[in-house]
DNA sequence: CGACAATGTTTACACTGTAAATATTGGGGA
DNA sequence: TCCCCAATATTTACAGTGTAAACATTGTCG
């Protein structure tokens, strides 16, 4: 009985989701298809379509548990330093634990950008991103303007960062034995 | 005689490459095929396999004019102040002039990414970028680990910056009448 | 218990990249 | 000059893709 094969699935969204994204990371995201998803999970190419509608919905669910994940990693109930220090390193660690989920969380053209799920997820990390960046001291002005200013520089610093070292733009010439925590500007000032 | 079909198209390279960057700006990075290419140069859809090889190579043709243009936007002749202004500036404006090609200029998988001819222009830009960054005063150490962290930190924060807003990850409410070289932590030491 | 919505399958179609065989052209040596 | 050959482009074919429509099965609720 537990192994039977009925006619439905039960929870056909997670298995899929699942199924996607380890054809991502294995295969990379030029690999990734519905169709081997469906043969993967066991089921016929169609069925996504009443749960995802197509190929962009598919997408969106699995960036969506990304950001998801990608909040988990950066989560901490420290100092306002140890805060700092793990979002950025959970933020890189993610990174590059996903790359190719990472990279479709920040494409263009193929999600379905204004999904609520989605946006609620981004949000969730940039709200952690934003308790990270205060008191960064990096801007002047007002304590808002300091803030604002703050949560794009850091949240921009950490992001490109992540991608550059994942797309394989920096040389290990430049990088060996240092972290994302050695590279940012003035963080020094309140780590020790 | 001008406009006469012959059967050998002449510059056939650059043509395709010149089709595929319209087709990647004006329908996205998702609609861009070879044989859509094909069909708007006026040749058979199997032509660009003696230039290109395939798909990679076509696309890798393309992110090499990138990242040539890249640098052409990046340079500078001023003084050092000037130099980091003017790549920042320019960094920023040709990832929004040019949004679905700059995502594939950072794609991870899609490229051949050991392409002698890519790696001589991501190089050029490189170095550009590494000028940019003397004497930031962002870190402590010596001057040659200072030189390095700052190459890695200034690239990572414009790379960050230019991806999140093309990718439309910063709502406007933060954003009304910034530059990049207002959220750049520190830049203002120097600029006036 | 029966209708109905949810869920999954079958079938079909247009589109894609790639490979192999073929055709055309132009240029460089006899 | 002419002919051969390499470069270049086409034709044909094939496996794989996403998507839509029609159909089949299942669980649930009145």
């Amino acid at each position: 009985m537990t192994t039977q094969h009925k006619y439905h699935h039960g929870n056909l969204k997670v298995a899929f989701v699942a199924a996607a994204r380890d054809l991502l990371e294995q295969d990379g995201l030029a690999a990734l298809s519905l169709r081997k998803c469906a043969e993967k999970v066991g089921v016929s190419h169609t069925a996504p379509k009443n749960h995802f509608g197509n190929m962009a919905g598919l997408m969106t669910a699995i960036v969506t548990q990304g950001y998801s994940e990608l909040a988990e990693r950066m989560a901490c109930d420290g100092s306002p330093c140890q805060q700092r220090e793990a979002a950025l390193l959970g933020y890189v660690a993610f990174a590059q634990a996903n790359p190719a989920l990472y990279e479709l969380m920040f494409s263009r053209d193929r999600l379905v950008n204004d999904d609520p799920d989605l946006m609620v997820q981004v949000r969730a990390c940039f709200v952690i991103l934003a308790a990270a960046s205060k008191d960064l001291g990096w801007h002047s002005g007002t304590a808002d303007e300091q803030d604002g200013k703050g949560q794009v520089a850091l949240w921009s610093f950490v992001h490109g960062y992540a991608q550059l070292v994942t797309a394989g733009r920096f040389k290990k010439d430049n990088m060996q034995g240092l972290s994302i925590l050695d590279i940012l500007p003035a963080l020094s000032k309140d780590a020790d």
